[in-house]
DNA sequence: CAGCCGACTGACCGATCGGTCCACCCCTCC
DNA sequence: GGAGGGGTGGACCGATCGGTCAGTCGGCTG
């Protein structure tokens, strides 16, 4: 009667550590977050935790396995997208940016993997997959560029990259970009993709 | 006959422990940085830390402090050059990359500020001073847009912000677009300005 | 020379770290 | 009813954390 398939086999205990974990590594980062934290957020023993998962590491990989799998839905859902070059990439751009305001968690987790000291091979997969998908952006400038919508003579990964870093500043600096008068849209993700796309598309230089 | 100046009357010792500590916490982070760590690292017992930091917090401060002071010294420097407004901001653009790959620790000591979660108030000073310089950039911006060799309908706040996400995102992931094969200029950034600052001032679209 | 002061250290503190052990509880199946 | 086994938590481990303390050393001053 009970189901027993093997992605939930035992414990919501287990899920629950999920959750508080990616929580606390989110909010502090790997060395920071101790395993007390995490069990008094998830409401268990320390040592149960140690029951669900091999180590403090093994824990953190989980973490990151499903924070990753946000990154994909975006260029996914793009990829089947209809329209112009221009209009797609604005697309993945804006539901890139939704993805880090409305999840930061994930958002902050996969960064933080992305920018550590590369010593630590636990975080590996976590960068094949944002080369995975940061190449599959690419190709889609590329289609761009060869249809003629996009200009030709700009190296399509420096596109991908800009827009990346766009929004990852963005979300990264966003709560103090809230004191600076100079911007004004620091609470509107809309609005600034907007403007972001607005230079990447037509450029700083009057016309 | 020695010099007793107010800058450095004391010890080569304390020097030594602010490199150090640079060094260890630009790498692994506050929490994770040891005050054991740095006091091999520097030579010195973990006790004469102490004398010399009132805190673990404090030392942290001294270094960032010092790690401010390269953020100021671009817009310093392009504030007084001559020319138009778009080579002043390529300028710009170059010379803060040149500071991000020449001191890496620096820049990461203060990125890592700036995106850590705000309780903290020992990081203040660091947003302030980054916030001030942000705001001489979007000034240098409004100025070029005023003389009408920059596109006066966009947001000058939003110009800057992309050119320091472009910095940036380039500065954070070089080593892992490394392994891109789509990107070519991981390893040269002179390279990477020139092709940022093209797609900014003259956008992905055809002309 | 005595007296002093700042630089400096080894030993140590309580707290907390990641991780282990074992008993307990509850459910299932015989 | 009893045996068995996974989920769970309290107590505990050695290591390391940030930080303190008593005390040593060397140089400067009187």
């Amino acid at each position: 009667m009970t189901m027993t398939p093997p992605p939930k086999p035992c414990a919501a205990a287990a899920h629950r550590v999920l959750r508080a974990a990616a929580e606390v590594f989110s909010g502090q980062g790997y060395d920071a977050a101790s395993i007390s934290a995490i069990a008094e957020r998830a409401g268990v023993s320390k040592a149960n935790i140690f029951h669900h998962f091999k180590s403090k590491a093994a824990l953190y990989q989980e973490v990151l396995k499903a924070a990753c799998q946000s990154f994909a839905d975006a260029i996914d859902a793009v990829a089947q997208l209809e329209g112009g070059a221009a209009d797609r990439l604005s697309a993945y751009a804006s539901q890139r940016l939704c993805a880090y305001i409305e999840d930061p968690m994930s958002s902050r987790l996969v960064l933080r993997a992305l920018t550590s000291d590369g010593a630590d091979n636990d975080i590996q997969p976590v960068r094949d997959d944002f080369a995975r998908n940061f190449h599959r952006l690419v190709e889609l400038i590329r289609a761009g560029q060869a249809s003629g919508q996009l200009r030709a003579d700009l190296n399509p990964a420096l596109v991908a990259l800009m827009i990346n870093a766009g929004n990852v500043f963005y979300a990264q600096t966003r709560p103090m970009l809230r004191h600076f008068k100079d911007v004004d849209c620091a609470d509107d993700p809309h609005r600034y993709n907007a403007l972001m796309m607005d230079i990447l598309l037509r450029g700083i230089l009057p016309t």
